[in-house]
RNA sequence: CGGGAUGUGGCUCAACUUGGUAGAGCACCUGUUUUGGGUACAGGGGGUUGCAGGUUCAAAUCCUGUCAUCCCGACCA
């Protein structure tokens, strides 16, 4: 049976909501195919569920064909798994949390490692029986700081998360990559543009992670990529060291009197006007003190040196320094170490706090930095002569222009949706949990787990943001809620009856139909809705009736033409 | 959590400065009209103005508090 706009649960707006503010956003409330139900929060209407089902159904035939195999948890989980793994704590206010009428801890899972690990320990035990490799596609809540973008960033959201099981490393490269593949083919027959870009492993350190991100302006994500086919977040660029330069002969620092230069700008600026210098913000190496908290809350300083015309990201640094939080040194951590003189700090050796450099101060680099004294700087410190440091610290920000890691060519900045993640987690939930199985000696293994996740119901919003044009949705045709719509302009039965005709044609050749068929809407109100739901094969039926035809309407290119009524399907669908 | 903005029928907004019975367009209902680009006309239903206090003869409007939403930032396996 086609969908029939006379009857469809479906109201169109003519004007964008105030509360929406990106075009996908604006579109799918518009259309009618969602609702908000509160912050981060939304309804799916007919419309919107017909979407979300044909991205999930692409998803799980080709989980199926990765062999992946289908289950489902409980959204509302007891507190114990999590207090396991640390993360009942570990997630914060992110995470929502509820008691039952016993006063016993719940809470709705922002995902479900857990759970899936205590599944397979429930069941399995021995090296026989794996790989495994089990998903789902199932709402997680996470109590964001600020949801946005409607179903970009949502509170409840729609997400499926596969994990694969296996005796060892190698096992797990293997379902990575089947997984990876799958991630592939989905995202190609969805017809969303994608990157697969490098990302940070965290604190599990060395373990393969990437991110499927959809490259798009109102992306949250930053992340660089060279002509040569380097991608990577910025989170994961590994900085290009310079060749360290021999330090014979390089004359010996003096030390400047440099009054009120507290920041590089004004620092720079003296320099050149009072000490007849030459110099620029990049020949200066900046100290930053940052604070270092650590999961059990233990404080402590790090000062990293980079050179002056870079700031430090933060994203790099809780990256470089996780699973410490990182934050700049406040007054009270530079009270406790008088040594640092705040806006003269040069390379220091102080107990307790480690100095660490940027990639870029090899040795042999000469530098203005602090004397470590109120009003004074070093002119010409050689780094590996003058001052050697404890660790490298790769947390300046990435540029536009930066060489790539790999020498493909210079780095782009771009903006990206998330849209997939690969991520080889290693032994990290099955330890915490106790995941083990005999191996074929007789002796209990710990398995190693992959995660993988798609966002569903933001690959919904990823796809109507590049996918619409300024009357409406435009879906590939891979999730679009029907195969074609067909619109009954006129008034007279026959009309309406030659529609309805049609319809049962598409249908009878497997073609999903929308028909509005309502009887006293204006042709002008019936295109429009036709543009704003953004099926992208309309028919029109009407005026051309009385010469057999039907007009073919390309959504997305607009072009219209006329085509004969008894062959309509096989035109469009051949 | 910091900064900014906004809360008035289902939606988009007006009235608030200067207190005096809450209004328009869209949507909805009825009738006539129109039927290949949001037809036209007439009639109609629907709002205790986010909530709670306060000032006042009188509060959408002024004051205090509170809640919510949106945007920027921080945060985000």
């Amino acid at each position: 049976m086609p969908v029939r706009l006379s009857s469809l649960f479906l109201r169109t707006l003519r004007e964008d909501p105030a509360d929406a503010d990106v075009e996908s956003h604006k579109l799918l409330l518009r259309a009618g195919y969602i609702r908000r139900a509160g912050a981060g929060l939304y309804s799916w209407l007919p419309l919107g569920l017909a979407v979300k089902a044909k991205i999930e159904q692409v998803i799980r035939e080709e989980m199926a064909r990765a062999g992946a195999q289908e289950v489902f948890f409980p959204a509302l989980l007891p507190r114990e798994p999590f207090e396991a793994t640390g993360r009942w704590t570990e997630y914060g206010d992110n995470l929502f949390r509820l008691q039952d009428r016993k006063k016993g801890d719940y809470l709705l899972a922002p995902t479900h490692e857990e759970m899936f690990t205590l599944m397979v320990k429930d069941l399995y035990s021995s090296y026989k029986d794996l790989p495994v490799c089990l998903y789902q596609i199932q709402n997680k809540y996470r109590d964001e700081a600020r949801p946005r973008a409607g179903l970009l960033r949502g509170r409840e959201f729609v997400m499926k998360d596969a994990y694969s099981f296996d005796i060892d490393d190698e096992g797990l490269a293997k379902a990575y990559q089947a997984q990876r593949d799958a991630y592939e083919r989905i995202f190609n027959r969805l017809g969303v543009d994608y990157v697969v870009v490098k990302a940070d492993a965290g604190a599990m350190g060395g373990s393969a992670s990437e991110e499927f991100l959809s490259p798009s302006p109102i992306g949250e994500d930053t992340f660089v990529r060279s002509a040569g086919g380097y991608a990577a977040n910025v989170e994961a660029v590994k900085t290009v060291a310079p060749a360290a330069k021999s330090i014979d002969g390089l004359p010996e620092a003096e030390v400047l009197d440099t009054p009120n230069t507290p920041t590089i700008e004004t620092l720079v600026e003296y320099f050149n006007s009072v000490h007849g210098k030459n110099i620029t913000a990049a020949d200066t190496l900046k100290n930053v003190v940052l604070a270092l908290t650590s999961p059990e809350g233990k404080r402590s300083l790090v000062i990293v040196g980079v050179p002056g015309d870079r700031e430090v990201d933060a994203k790099r640094a809780e990256a470089a320094f996780g699973p410490n939080e990182v934050e700049p040194a406040n007054d009270a951590d530079f009270e406790k170490y008088p040594a640092l003189v705040k806006g003269y700090i040069g390379p220091v050796k102080i107990e307790g706090v480690r100095y660490l450099i940027d990639p870029r101060v090899v040795d042999g680099t000469s530098w203005v930095t602090g004397a470590n004294e109120k009003g004074k700087h070093v002119y010409g410190l050689v780094a590996g002569r003058d001052f050697v440091a404890d660790g490298i610290a790769d947390i300046a920000e990435v540029r536009e222009g930066d060489a790539s890691p790999d020498g493909s060519g210079p780095l782009h900045l771009a903006r990206g949706i998330e849209i997939g993640h690969v991520f080889q987690l290693g032994r990290k939930y099955a330890e915490a949990l106790g995941l083990q199985v005999l191996d074929e000696n007789g002796k209990l293994v710990t398995v190693t787990m992959g995660s993988y996740g798609i966002g569903v119901t933001r690959l919904v919003a990823v796809l109507a943001e590049a996918n619409h044009d300024d009357k409406g949705l435009i879906w590939p045709e891979a999730v679009s809620p029907a195969d074609v719509y067909i619109v009954a302009a006129g008034k007279d039965d026959h009309v309406f009856e030659a529609a309805e005709k049609l319809a049962a044609e598409f249908e009878a050749a497997g073609k999903s139909v929308i028909l509005d068929d309502r009887q006293k809407v204006s042709p002008g109100v019936k295109f429009s809705d036709a543009e704003l739901v953004g099926v992208p094969h309309v028919v029109i039926c009407g005026k051309g009736l009385e010469n057999g035809e039907v007009d073919h309407w390309n959504r997305r290119s607009g072009e219209r033409s006329a085509v004969a009524l008894n062959s309509a399907v096989q035109h469009i669908f051949s």
